[in-house]
RNA sequence: GGGCGUGUAGCAUAGCUGGAUAAUGCAUCGGCCUCCUAAGCCGAAGACCGCGGGUUCAAAUCCUGCCGCGCCCGCCA
């Protein structure tokens, strides 16, 4: 709790340097408690003990009594050689209420840090419908954006479009060479595009490129081999009108896509072309560079590599970049697009499969080599299926399209259930809103180097711990809030009311829910900056929890009358609700 | 075979820059709607924190060896 910490470190430090301790890694030490009812900070005092030889119990009890009275602490107290301090709650209040804790924008642009970030992420071949495997790159993605945006950060989201090689290639050789009928008999026995997406592109699309892949696969595939071998070098050479067919071929599957992550509130600022690299000669350059480095090595054929093996990387440690006949390869451009990324912005971060996991070693240690940057990375592992891993030439899918669709019909079924006089279109309304706000927070809430195993119920499960749970809490402020202003209440004066704290009732859902918002900025910064945004999704289900306790103890519209203490409280939380929710990607409503 | 990651109640997860009684949800069992929306609240039960060693006053957390799972080890993207 830094609110509290900022305010009793210089006096623990007096009271440790009064007992003689010298340093300051007792700073480290000093911690949030375990448990609230312990206090609020708590420090250890064994490692300090033993640097002056004593024990550690009657060090804790000392330092307590060292700690002179100070209007942020309500009691101190040494407990088996902790050293425990707990807030003043009414000190508590007044810090919440007096706007201490910053209420952010995520979906400001202007900074207040003055941190610039650049996050690239989804990034996904435009060949296909997104599955919900290929999604948790984009909702992480997309949360990791609007969390630096909450917490002041200058972002820009950036989709890296790879609009040359091979699986471009297959899908504009397909499209140029197959006949829709060709396509059907070629996947017959397979499950066609299911009605409800007919006509979105990415959809219809991707059988083009099944077909093609099939085929490849078959005996007498030599000439389209070659074909499609020529296509892949002529754009990786910058052939214009090549790279011009790949578009024509990916740009709806694109836009398809696009409109997918747009139901789930997933924008980007900038699209970024690979060719871009390409055609601007920065590959080539970069190209003549590598090879003139003293790690550089070359291949019979011509082929050029860096072996980072003298860096220090284990296993694979030759890092080709070059193609034996002179053309590059993907991560060589990679490296030109970060040396372009790094004009654009201070901080890079870029959201990563765990497959990358060694193309992403590479590349930075290639940067390095180069003088430049490293740029930071979230790498997530895949999510499965029961049956097992996820993969569209099995037909073991669960497209993200098919999912939103599910969950808004499962949350409609509940909203009808629970609240049979909302009319119809309402009903509708929520259930998008709940359906994507539930399947984003699935994904977010799990920590991204973890596997994750996509089942159908836990997906549209909406109780405690999901989504609604922290949407229903929001509703309950916003709703406390309508009714006091239906009762007459003018709620700006209210809120901008002299609060007498020193004569205020303390239930415990109150205070647990003032250290609750205390923390919550805290928890904010670490989720930005260890990029782990599961710690603040987990921040947003004890906000609401806390919330509903809060609801529970006090009552804030009491016989038409509104206690203004409680209802600036309240106030607070709805909003530190609605932006939290909002920077995770849940959406805040006012009525479910 | 080598590299990286992961293993926590029946299930799914949090905690991992070392600190006290390992936290949350689902499922199970019990209680709460004349009272601001019960998608809620209160309570019970449930854990050799994968296994073995080590470091430490203190290990789920750090080191090490095994075991299980995932990813990678194209002049693919």
């Amino acid at each position: 709790m830094k609110l509290l910490r900022d305010e009793v470190e210089e006096l623990i430090g007096q009271a440790l340097a009064k007992s003689g301790i010298t340093g300051d890694n007792w700073r480290n030490m000093l911690a949030p408690s375990r448990d609230t009812s312990q206090g609020d900070l708590s420090l250890p005092c064994f490692p300090l003990a033993k640097q002056l030889s004593k024990n550690p119990i009657e060090l804790a009890q000392t330092i307590a009594d060292e700690i002179s009275s100070h209007p942020a602490i309500g009691q101190v107290l040494a407990v088996g050689g902790y050293l425990n301090i707990k807030a003043d709650m009414n000190w508590l209040a007044q810090q919440v209420l007096s706007g201490k804790v910053r209420v952010g924008d995520p979906f400001g642009s202007l900074s207040s840090t003055g941190r610039k970030v650049l996050i690239e992420h989804t990034s996904a071949n435009p060949n296909g419908p997104f599955h919900v495997g290929r999604a948790r790159n984009a909702i992480l993605g997309d949360s990791l954006v609007r969390l630096h945006r909450l917490f002041g950060n200058e972002v820009r989201a950036e989709y890296y479009v790879d609009d040359m090689g091979k699986q471009v290639a297959v899908l504009a050789w397909a499209l140029a060479n197959l006949s829709e009928q060709q396509v059907e008999e070629t996947l017959v026995g397979r499950d066609g595009v299911n009605p409800r997406w007919s006509g979105k592109a990415d959809h219809e699309t991707v059988r083009w490129y099944q077909a093609a892949q099939k085929i490849r696969g078959e005996e007498d595939a030599q000439a389209i081999e070659e074909e499609i071998g020529r296509l892949v070098h002529a754009s990786e050479h910058g052939d214009q009108e090549v790279l011009q067919q790949f578009e024509a071929a990916y740009q709806p599957v694109l836009d398809g896509m696009l409109t997918t992550l747009s139901r789930l509130g997933i924008d980007f600022d900038t699209f970024t072309k690979e060719s871009e690299f390409v055609i601007n000669g920065d590959v080539a350059k970069l190209m003549q560079r590598l090879s003139e480095m003293e790690i550089y090595g070359e291949a019979d054929n011509g082929a050029g590599y860096l072996d980072l093996g003298q860096r220090g990387l284990k296993g694979k440690t030759e890092f080709f970049f070059r193609r034996g006949d002179g053309s590059s390869l993907y991560a060589t451009r990679d490296i030109a697009y970060h040396m372009w990324k790094w004009q654009q912005s201070d901080e890079l971060i870029n959201v990563l499969g765990e497959d990358h996991k060694l193309q992403g070693k590479q590349v930075g240690m290639t940067l390095q080599e180069l003088g430049q940057k490293v740029p930071e990375i979230m790498f997530y592992s895949f999510i499965k299926l029961p049956e097992g891993k996820m993969s569209t030439r099995k037909g073991n899918v669960v497209f993200m399209d098919d999912l939103l669709e599910e969950a808004q019909a499962q949350a409609a079924s509940v909203v009808r259930e629970l609240r049979p006089d909302y009319q119809e279109q309402q009903v509708l309304e929520i259930a998008e809103a709940v359906g994507v706000s539930a399947v984003r927070f699935n994904i977010v809430k799990v920590s991204p180097d973890k596997g994750f195993t996509f089942r159908w119920e836990e997906a549209l499960a909406f109780e405690a711990g999901s989504a609604p749970f922290i949407m229903y809490s929001h509703t309950r402020a916003h709703s406390v809030m309508k009714r006091c202003i239906e009762a007459g209440a003018d709620i700006d004066s209210i809120l901008a009311e002299e609060i007498d704290y020193s004569n205020q009732e303390m239930p415990n859902g109150l205070v647990e829910l003032l250290r609750t918002i205390a923390r919550h900025n805290d928890v904010l910064g670490k989720a930005v900056n260890l990029r782990k945004p599961h710690l603040f999704a987990t921040q947003l289900l004890d906000l609401a929890n806390a919330y509903n306790g809060f609801y529970r103890d006090c009552h804030i519209l009491v016989e038409g009358v509104p206690n203004p203490f409680y209802l600036q409280v309240s106030e607070t939380a709805r909003n530190l609700l609605r932006t939290g929710m909002q920077g995770i990607g849940i959406i805040p409503l006012e009525q479910m």
